[in-house]
DNA sequence: GCGTATAATGACAAGTTGTCACATGACATA
DNA sequence: TATGTCATGTGACAACTTGTCATTATACGC
């Protein structure tokens, strides 16, 4: 979390550095962004920044939970909207989160975040800030919001370990569609937001009815 | 790939060599080692370093390379034992390698490995080095030997496409459960590999079955 | 006008990477 | 043995990082 110095700075300030921020993030990979090139597009000097942010991570997470916090609103209406539904859910609100990260203002920053997420920080986009580990103020507000309201009774899966888990598994079919999608637009090839979707909606069917075909079908 | 000049090293200094790799990558996650570390633990000047290695992602990627193409070769074994049967040779493949992996004398370098692999590296583990686009030496040995030898006459899935998503939804039900078992004990929580075989089995049991009661099951 | 807390500042130490001019070997040939 | 040639070895160096800290400036209450 960004300093207490930075939330008390006055306005164009504090939108400069953020616009510095998500430029930098947006040209290269979190490796590869420099600090000193946010402080040098901002016009602001380095001790400055350290007043405002612990470090590079800091700031980094910081526009990422932006983006989240916005994020979890939409997700916990489609939720809503689909009475817990999880599969009825995930196609609704993939398609919807689909059109924002890829055509939305920071689609560039948002290619480098799925490009060169790793493990541990994926952690961050269905869960919490790691360095606050000692009393997290939020929670883990997508898992737990499904916990609440995802309808268990046309699943097999029952605990709520079981259901965490499967959540994962749903977000992951998210985050590798949108991972596929900028690591093919990467290499030149373009692929359409329709076919993204039906690539997703194919994988969630997988997951929902399985892959094997069922013993009554079996034609040899 | 590392230069020829690497090669052609007498065997105890390339080996001190890749001792000090593993050593450095094991201590440390991809980004924070260095290759300062490596060179000086080794005992070779920097200028030889660069003689050897492109970078430090050549290195790194060159340790990974030669676990890939062990576990290339189990994983053909078990295909073939399995006959192409892609549910019945991923747990015993996913039990094999985890054994490996978690208990082998590489087990804190995989951990670095698990822990902060991104989308765009990911890509390594069941294909090529991007670094050598052009006329790429060896193929993505995994997807292709399942596309030619899976047997596809039990699955919905059909098409090279289909079997290339499911295939990758099942190596990373792998990925991310190895991952899983890494983060866990970062945070001094120790799962025990059965526990983990059990988890991966859950997912398999999902994907090839679904997560939805099947009609006849229902009751309300 | 003064005192105090808060914020701004940039030079700095300590580290990193990749390069390059040059030294040193090794080996074939005259 | 002397010489030429090519592959290797070498470490000082430039060009960057990052995070700190002593110092200066500013604002605000009294």
């Amino acid at each position: 979390m960004p300093k207490p110095t930075f939330f008390r700075l006055a306005e164009p300030k504090r939108k400069r550095l953020i616009k510095a921020a998500y430029d930098e993030f947006s040209r290269a990979s979190f490796q590869d962004a420099s600090i000193s090139n946010i402080i040098k597009d901002a016009g602001i000097p380095r001790g400055s920044f350290y007043q405002y942010f612990e470090d590079k991570s800091d700031i980094f997470f910081y526009l990422l939970d932006r983006t989240r916090t916005q994020t979890e609103d939409l997700y916990k209406q489609v939720m809503q909207a689909h009475d817990g539904d999880l599969f009825g859910m995930a196609a609704d609100f993939f398609d919807k989160a689909v059109e924002k990260l890829l055509k939305g203002p920071h689609r560039e920053f948002y290619a480098n975040v799925f490009l060169y997420m790793d493990f541990h920080n994926a952690a961050h986009f269905s869960s919490m800030p790691k360095k606050t580990a000692p009393a997290q103020p939020h929670k883990k507000v997508f898992l737990d919001y499904t916990l609440d309201h995802l309808d268990r009774s046309k699943l097999k899966v029952k605990s709520d370990e079981d259901v965490a888990m499967l959540f994962r598994q749903v977000m992951w079919v998210f985050m590798q569609s949108i991972g596929y999608y900028y690591s093919r637009r990467k290499n030149g090839e373009n692929v359409t937001t329709t076919a993204l979707k039906a690539r997703m909606a194919k994988m969630l069917d997988w997951l929902q009815y399985g892959v094997a075909i069922a013993e009554e079908e079996v034609h040899d």
